[in-house]
DNA sequence: GTTTGTGTGGGAAAAAGTGGGAAAATCAGG
DNA sequence: CCTGATTTTCCCACTTTTTCCCACACAAAC
Protein backbone atom coordinates (compact mmCIF):
# COMPACT_ATOMS: atom_id res chain seq x y z
CA UNK A 1 0.00 0.00 0.00
CA UNK A 2 1.76 3.02 -1.41
CA UNK A 3 0.67 6.59 0.38
CA UNK A 4 1.93 9.97 -0.03
CA UNK A 5 4.63 12.18 -1.95
CA UNK A 6 8.01 12.65 -1.58
CA UNK A 7 10.94 14.27 -3.59
CA UNK A 8 13.91 12.58 -4.85
CA UNK A 9 16.50 13.48 -7.17
CA UNK A 10 17.52 10.57 -9.85
CA UNK A 11 21.78 10.73 -10.18
CA UNK A 12 23.32 10.83 -13.38
CA UNK A 13 23.60 7.23 -14.17
CA UNK A 14 19.31 7.28 -13.87
CA UNK A 15 19.42 5.54 -10.49
CA UNK A 16 16.87 7.15 -8.20
CA UNK A 17 16.18 6.46 -4.61
CA UNK A 18 13.30 5.39 -3.36
CA UNK A 19 12.33 6.81 0.23
CA UNK A 20 12.66 4.07 3.46
CA UNK A 21 8.91 3.84 3.52
CA UNK A 22 8.48 2.81 -0.14
CA UNK A 23 11.72 0.90 -0.09
CA UNK A 24 9.92 -1.39 2.89
CA UNK A 25 6.82 -1.93 0.92
CA UNK A 26 8.64 -2.96 -1.88
CA UNK A 27 11.01 -5.68 0.38
CA UNK A 28 7.56 -6.60 1.64
CA UNK A 29 5.58 -7.28 -1.58
CA UNK A 30 8.28 -8.58 -3.63
CA UNK A 31 11.70 -8.83 -2.80
CA UNK A 32 12.58 -5.95 -4.31
CA UNK A 33 11.25 -6.93 -7.61
CA UNK A 34 9.68 -4.17 -9.37
CA UNK A 35 7.81 -3.38 -12.60
CA UNK A 36 7.86 0.18 -14.25
CA UNK A 37 5.73 1.06 -17.02
CA UNK A 38 4.18 4.46 -18.51
CA UNK A 39 0.90 5.99 -17.39
CA UNK A 40 -0.75 6.54 -20.49
CA UNK A 41 -2.50 8.93 -19.96
CA UNK A 42 -0.19 10.75 -18.48
CA UNK A 43 3.39 11.73 -19.16
CA UNK A 44 4.32 9.82 -16.27
CA UNK A 45 5.32 6.57 -15.26
CA UNK A 46 4.22 3.39 -12.62
CA UNK A 47 6.02 1.30 -10.71
CA UNK A 48 4.56 -2.03 -9.18
CA UNK A 49 5.67 -4.52 -6.85
CA UNK A 50 6.29 -7.67 -9.07
CA UNK A 51 3.49 -9.12 -8.24
CA UNK A 52 1.07 -6.69 -8.39
CA UNK A 53 2.30 -5.73 -12.30
CA UNK A 54 1.86 -9.56 -12.88
CA UNK A 55 -2.30 -9.22 -11.48
CA UNK A 56 -2.56 -6.21 -13.71
CA UNK A 57 -1.16 -7.76 -16.50
CA UNK A 58 -3.60 -11.08 -16.13
CA UNK A 59 -6.39 -8.34 -16.35
CA UNK A 60 -4.90 -6.78 -19.36
CA UNK A 61 -4.73 -10.48 -20.96
CA UNK A 62 -7.75 -11.30 -20.24
CA UNK A 63 -9.70 -7.67 -21.50
CA UNK A 64 -7.91 -7.64 -25.07
CA UNK A 65 -9.72 -10.44 -26.47
CA UNK A 66 -12.77 -7.95 -26.74
CA UNK A 67 -11.93 -4.72 -28.20
CA UNK A 68 -9.31 -2.74 -30.28
CA UNK A 69 -8.74 0.07 -26.88
CA UNK A 70 -8.45 -2.77 -24.73
CA UNK A 71 -5.35 -3.92 -27.22
CA UNK A 72 -4.13 -0.80 -27.35
CA UNK A 73 -3.72 -0.38 -23.67
CA UNK A 74 -2.04 -3.58 -23.74
CA UNK A 75 0.37 -3.27 -25.83
CA UNK A 76 1.54 0.21 -24.51
CA UNK A 77 0.95 -1.44 -21.17
CA UNK A 78 2.94 -4.40 -21.27
CA UNK A 79 5.28 -3.46 -24.52
CA UNK A 80 6.75 -0.37 -21.51
CA UNK A 81 6.75 -2.91 -18.85
CA UNK A 82 10.29 -3.20 -17.88
CA UNK A 83 11.25 -4.93 -14.68
CA UNK A 84 13.54 -3.26 -12.72
CA UNK A 85 15.39 -4.37 -9.71
CA UNK A 86 16.17 -2.69 -6.00
CA UNK A 87 19.84 -2.13 -5.82
CA UNK A 88 21.42 -2.48 -1.68
CA UNK A 89 20.64 1.35 -1.47
CA UNK A 90 17.15 0.93 -2.29
CA UNK A 91 17.76 2.45 -5.62
CA UNK A 92 16.45 1.32 -9.20
CA UNK A 93 17.66 2.06 -12.47
CA UNK A 94 14.88 3.58 -14.40
CA UNK A 95 15.65 2.72 -18.42
CA UNK A 96 16.25 4.97 -20.61
CA UNK A 97 13.41 4.86 -22.68
CA UNK A 98 10.92 5.08 -19.85
CA UNK A 99 12.94 7.99 -18.35
CA UNK A 100 12.35 9.77 -21.61
CA UNK A 101 9.35 9.08 -21.79
CA UNK A 102 8.72 10.59 -18.51
CA UNK A 103 11.30 13.34 -19.75
CA UNK A 104 12.72 12.65 -15.97
CA UNK A 105 15.47 14.30 -14.93
CA UNK A 106 17.56 15.13 -11.89
CA UNK A 107 14.14 16.11 -9.79
CA UNK A 108 11.87 13.58 -9.53
CA UNK A 109 8.23 13.45 -7.99
CA UNK A 110 6.79 10.33 -6.37
CA UNK A 111 3.29 9.90 -5.65
CA UNK A 112 1.78 6.86 -3.64
CA UNK A 113 -1.44 5.12 -5.51
CA UNK A 114 -1.99 2.73 -3.24
CA UNK A 115 -0.83 -0.33 -5.30
CA UNK A 116 1.21 1.75 -7.19
CA UNK A 117 3.73 4.45 -7.06
CA UNK A 118 3.72 7.33 -9.88
CA UNK A 119 6.92 8.91 -10.32
CA UNK A 120 7.23 12.49 -12.45
CA UNK A 121 8.93 14.71 -13.76
CA UNK A 122 9.23 17.27 -11.14
CA UNK A 123 8.45 20.02 -13.85
CA UNK A 124 5.32 18.54 -15.33
CA UNK A 125 4.34 17.23 -12.14
CA UNK A 126 4.03 21.00 -10.94
CA UNK A 127 2.61 22.09 -14.21
CA UNK A 128 -0.42 18.65 -14.51
CA UNK A 129 -1.24 19.98 -10.45
CA UNK A 130 -1.57 23.51 -11.59
CA UNK A 131 -4.02 21.94 -13.74
CA UNK A 132 -5.87 19.59 -11.00
CA UNK A 133 -6.05 22.00 -8.86
CA UNK A 134 -7.83 24.01 -11.23
CA UNK A 135 -10.31 21.76 -12.76
CA UNK A 136 -11.22 21.02 -8.76
CA UNK A 137 -12.35 24.36 -8.38
CA UNK A 138 -14.11 24.82 -10.91
CA UNK A 139 -16.31 21.76 -10.89
CA UNK A 140 -19.17 22.35 -8.62
CA UNK A 141 -18.10 19.11 -6.80
CA UNK A 142 -15.85 20.88 -4.40
CA UNK A 143 -18.64 22.75 -3.06
CA UNK A 144 -20.88 19.80 -2.92
CA UNK A 145 -18.59 17.88 -1.04
CA UNK A 146 -18.89 19.90 1.63
CA UNK A 147 -22.76 20.45 1.85
CA UNK A 148 -23.12 16.55 1.54
CA UNK A 149 -21.11 16.35 4.64
CA UNK A 150 -18.62 14.29 2.94
CA UNK A 151 -15.68 17.11 4.48
CA UNK A 152 -12.91 16.17 2.12
CA UNK B 1 7.41 -13.89 -20.99
CA UNK B 2 9.02 -10.93 -22.88
CA UNK B 3 7.81 -7.45 -21.93
CA UNK B 4 9.50 -3.92 -21.62
CA UNK B 5 11.06 -1.61 -24.18
CA UNK B 6 14.96 -1.18 -25.18
CA UNK B 7 16.22 0.86 -27.73
CA UNK B 8 19.05 -0.72 -29.77
CA UNK B 9 20.92 -0.12 -32.82
CA UNK B 10 21.88 -2.72 -35.88
CA UNK B 11 25.22 -1.93 -37.59
CA UNK B 12 25.77 -1.87 -41.54
CA UNK B 13 25.83 -5.65 -41.58
CA UNK B 14 22.19 -5.89 -40.38
CA UNK B 15 23.19 -7.20 -37.16
CA UNK B 16 21.14 -6.14 -34.10
CA UNK B 17 21.69 -7.29 -30.44
CA UNK B 18 19.27 -8.62 -27.70
CA UNK B 19 19.44 -6.70 -24.58
CA UNK B 20 20.33 -9.16 -22.43
CA UNK B 21 17.28 -9.85 -20.88
CA UNK B 22 15.34 -10.45 -23.80
CA UNK B 23 18.34 -12.36 -24.63
CA UNK B 24 18.04 -14.85 -21.85
CA UNK B 25 14.14 -15.27 -22.28
CA UNK B 26 15.02 -16.68 -26.10
CA UNK B 27 18.11 -18.72 -24.66
CA UNK B 28 15.39 -20.11 -22.03
CA UNK B 29 13.13 -20.76 -24.37
CA UNK B 30 14.91 -21.88 -27.38
CA UNK B 31 18.37 -22.61 -27.63
CA UNK B 32 18.75 -19.55 -29.21
CA UNK B 33 16.41 -19.89 -32.26
CA UNK B 34 14.21 -17.42 -33.25
CA UNK B 35 11.87 -16.71 -36.12
CA UNK B 36 11.58 -13.47 -37.55
CA UNK B 37 8.45 -12.85 -39.30
CA UNK B 38 6.17 -9.07 -40.62
CA UNK B 39 3.59 -8.23 -38.17
CA UNK B 40 0.49 -7.64 -41.06
CA UNK B 41 -1.13 -4.93 -39.03
CA UNK B 42 1.72 -2.41 -38.18
CA UNK B 43 5.30 -2.33 -40.50
CA UNK B 44 7.04 -3.60 -37.54
CA UNK B 45 8.83 -6.88 -37.33
CA UNK B 46 8.01 -9.96 -34.67
CA UNK B 47 10.29 -12.30 -33.22
CA UNK B 48 9.13 -15.32 -31.45
CA UNK B 49 11.51 -17.86 -30.50
CA UNK B 50 11.17 -21.47 -32.36
CA UNK B 51 8.57 -22.91 -30.49
CA UNK B 52 6.42 -20.26 -29.91
CA UNK B 53 5.92 -19.62 -33.45
CA UNK B 54 5.16 -23.36 -34.32
CA UNK B 55 2.40 -23.34 -32.16
CA UNK B 56 1.43 -19.95 -33.93
CA UNK B 57 2.17 -21.82 -37.05
CA UNK B 58 -0.14 -24.36 -36.16
CA UNK B 59 -3.10 -22.17 -35.25
CA UNK B 60 -2.19 -20.72 -38.94
CA UNK B 61 -2.95 -23.53 -40.44
CA UNK B 62 -5.69 -24.92 -38.96
CA UNK B 63 -7.31 -21.85 -39.52
CA UNK B 64 -6.51 -21.65 -43.29
CA UNK B 65 -8.98 -24.51 -44.01
CA UNK B 66 -12.30 -22.21 -43.47
CA UNK B 67 -11.39 -18.76 -44.76
CA UNK B 68 -9.72 -17.23 -47.80
CA UNK B 69 -8.76 -14.13 -45.50
CA UNK B 70 -7.16 -16.55 -43.39
CA UNK B 71 -5.26 -18.40 -46.13
CA UNK B 72 -3.80 -14.53 -47.02
CA UNK B 73 -2.81 -14.11 -43.65
CA UNK B 74 -1.03 -17.81 -43.63
CA UNK B 75 0.77 -16.59 -46.90
CA UNK B 76 1.92 -13.23 -45.68
CA UNK B 77 2.57 -14.26 -41.96
CA UNK B 78 4.74 -17.74 -42.93
CA UNK B 79 5.81 -16.85 -46.47
CA UNK B 80 7.77 -14.46 -44.67
CA UNK B 81 9.08 -16.16 -41.56
CA UNK B 82 12.34 -16.77 -41.46
CA UNK B 83 14.67 -18.54 -39.11
CA UNK B 84 17.41 -16.66 -37.24
CA UNK B 85 19.92 -17.80 -34.46
CA UNK B 86 21.76 -16.10 -32.21
CA UNK B 87 25.65 -15.24 -32.56
CA UNK B 88 27.94 -15.66 -29.40
CA UNK B 89 27.39 -11.71 -28.30
CA UNK B 90 23.58 -11.90 -28.59
CA UNK B 91 23.36 -10.26 -31.98
CA UNK B 92 20.93 -11.62 -34.72
CA UNK B 93 21.02 -11.32 -38.50
CA UNK B 94 17.78 -9.31 -39.48
CA UNK B 95 17.57 -10.75 -42.94
CA UNK B 96 17.52 -7.71 -46.33
CA UNK B 97 13.86 -8.17 -47.00
CA UNK B 98 12.44 -8.02 -43.47
CA UNK B 99 14.82 -5.08 -42.70
CA UNK B 100 13.46 -3.60 -45.94
CA UNK B 101 9.67 -4.06 -44.73
CA UNK B 102 10.20 -2.47 -41.42
CA UNK B 103 12.09 0.37 -42.43
CA UNK B 104 14.85 -0.54 -39.91
CA UNK B 105 17.64 1.43 -40.03
CA UNK B 106 20.47 2.23 -37.27
CA UNK B 107 17.91 3.06 -34.52
CA UNK B 108 15.98 0.25 -33.91
CA UNK B 109 13.13 -0.17 -31.07
CA UNK B 110 12.38 -3.09 -29.54
CA UNK B 111 8.95 -4.02 -27.59
CA UNK B 112 8.28 -7.12 -25.68
CA UNK B 113 4.69 -8.15 -26.23
CA UNK B 114 4.21 -11.21 -23.71
CA UNK B 115 5.13 -14.46 -26.66
CA UNK B 116 6.84 -12.27 -28.82
CA UNK B 117 9.07 -9.26 -29.73
CA UNK B 118 8.30 -6.39 -31.88
CA UNK B 119 11.16 -4.63 -33.73
CA UNK B 120 10.46 -1.48 -34.85
CA UNK B 121 12.47 1.80 -36.72
CA UNK B 122 12.45 4.39 -34.62
CA UNK B 123 10.92 6.96 -36.15
CA UNK B 124 7.69 4.63 -37.19
CA UNK B 125 8.02 3.49 -33.95
CA UNK B 126 7.77 7.10 -32.38
CA UNK B 127 5.02 8.22 -34.73
CA UNK B 128 2.73 5.20 -34.12
CA UNK B 129 3.25 5.64 -30.35
CA UNK B 130 1.84 9.09 -30.31
CA UNK B 131 -1.17 7.62 -32.28
CA UNK B 132 -1.45 4.64 -29.88
CA UNK B 133 -1.37 7.43 -27.03
CA UNK B 134 -3.82 9.64 -28.60
CA UNK B 135 -6.34 7.35 -29.46
CA UNK B 136 -5.94 5.50 -25.71
CA UNK B 137 -6.85 8.99 -24.43
CA UNK B 138 -9.42 9.73 -26.80
CA UNK B 139 -11.42 6.01 -25.92
CA UNK B 140 -13.86 5.99 -23.11
CA UNK B 141 -12.10 2.95 -21.91
CA UNK B 142 -9.72 4.24 -20.38
CA UNK B 143 -12.11 5.93 -18.03
CA UNK B 144 -14.18 2.58 -17.99
CA UNK B 145 -11.24 0.65 -17.05
CA UNK B 146 -11.16 2.35 -13.71
CA UNK B 147 -14.33 2.15 -12.65
CA UNK B 148 -14.14 -1.18 -13.58
CA UNK B 149 -11.43 -2.14 -11.01
CA UNK B 150 -9.19 -2.58 -13.42
CA UNK B 151 -6.90 -0.04 -11.68
CA UNK B 152 -4.05 0.37 -14.00
C1' DG C 1 28.33 14.85 21.32
C1' DT C 2 27.68 10.48 19.42
C1' DT C 3 24.98 7.17 17.07
C1' DT C 4 21.70 5.62 13.64
C1' DG C 5 19.15 5.86 9.49
C1' DT C 6 18.55 7.81 5.02
C1' DG C 7 19.63 9.98 0.77
C1' DT C 8 23.31 10.90 -2.49
C1' DG C 9 27.64 10.43 -5.11
C1' DG C 10 31.23 8.03 -7.25
C1' DG C 11 35.39 4.48 -7.90
C1' DA C 12 36.11 0.22 -9.85
C1' DA C 13 34.88 -4.24 -11.64
C1' DA C 14 31.74 -6.67 -14.41
C1' DA C 15 28.53 -7.01 -17.97
C1' DA C 16 26.42 -5.46 -22.02
C1' DG C 17 26.45 -3.34 -26.40
C1' DT C 18 28.91 -2.11 -30.67
C1' DG C 19 32.19 -2.29 -34.55
C1' DG C 20 35.07 -4.45 -37.71
C1' DG C 21 38.93 -7.83 -39.66
C1' DA C 22 39.18 -11.98 -41.83
C1' DA C 23 37.79 -16.69 -42.95
C1' DA C 24 34.00 -19.34 -44.66
C1' DA C 25 29.91 -19.79 -47.17
C1' DT C 26 26.82 -18.36 -50.75
C1' DC C 27 25.53 -16.57 -55.08
C1' DA C 28 25.66 -14.87 -60.04
C1' DG C 29 27.42 -14.98 -64.47
C1' DG C 30 30.37 -16.98 -67.68
C1' DC D 1 32.37 -26.16 -62.71
C1' DC D 2 35.16 -21.83 -62.02
C1' DT D 3 35.73 -17.18 -60.59
C1' DG D 4 34.84 -12.96 -58.46
C1' DA D 5 31.66 -10.43 -55.62
C1' DT D 6 28.76 -10.39 -51.81
C1' DT D 7 26.98 -12.09 -47.56
C1' DT D 8 27.43 -14.54 -43.40
C1' DT D 9 29.98 -16.33 -39.58
C1' DC D 10 33.52 -16.44 -36.22
C1' DC D 11 36.32 -14.02 -33.41
C1' DC D 12 38.51 -10.22 -31.10
C1' DA D 13 38.61 -5.44 -29.39
C1' DC D 14 36.78 -1.28 -27.83
C1' DT D 15 33.17 1.67 -25.52
C1' DT D 16 29.40 2.33 -22.67
C1' DT D 17 26.34 0.92 -19.17
C1' DT D 18 25.31 -1.48 -15.12
C1' DT D 19 26.43 -3.41 -10.78
C1' DC D 20 28.80 -3.79 -6.53
C1' DC D 21 30.69 -1.58 -2.97
C1' DC D 22 32.22 2.05 -0.03
C1' DA D 23 31.87 6.71 1.72
C1' DC D 24 30.17 11.11 2.79
C1' DA D 25 26.45 14.52 4.22
C1' DC D 26 22.68 15.47 6.73
C1' DA D 27 19.08 14.95 9.98
C1' DA D 28 16.83 12.79 13.61
C1' DA D 29 17.46 10.04 17.82
C1' DC D 30 19.93 8.81 21.84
Amino acid sequence: MFRGIASVTMDSRGRMALPSRFREEAERRTENRLVATIDTNEQCLLLYSLGDWEEVQRRLEALSKIGTSARLLQRLLIGHATDVEMDAQGRVLIPPMLREYGELEKKIVLMGQTNKLEIWGEQIWRTRREEWLKATRESAFSDLSDLDGLSV
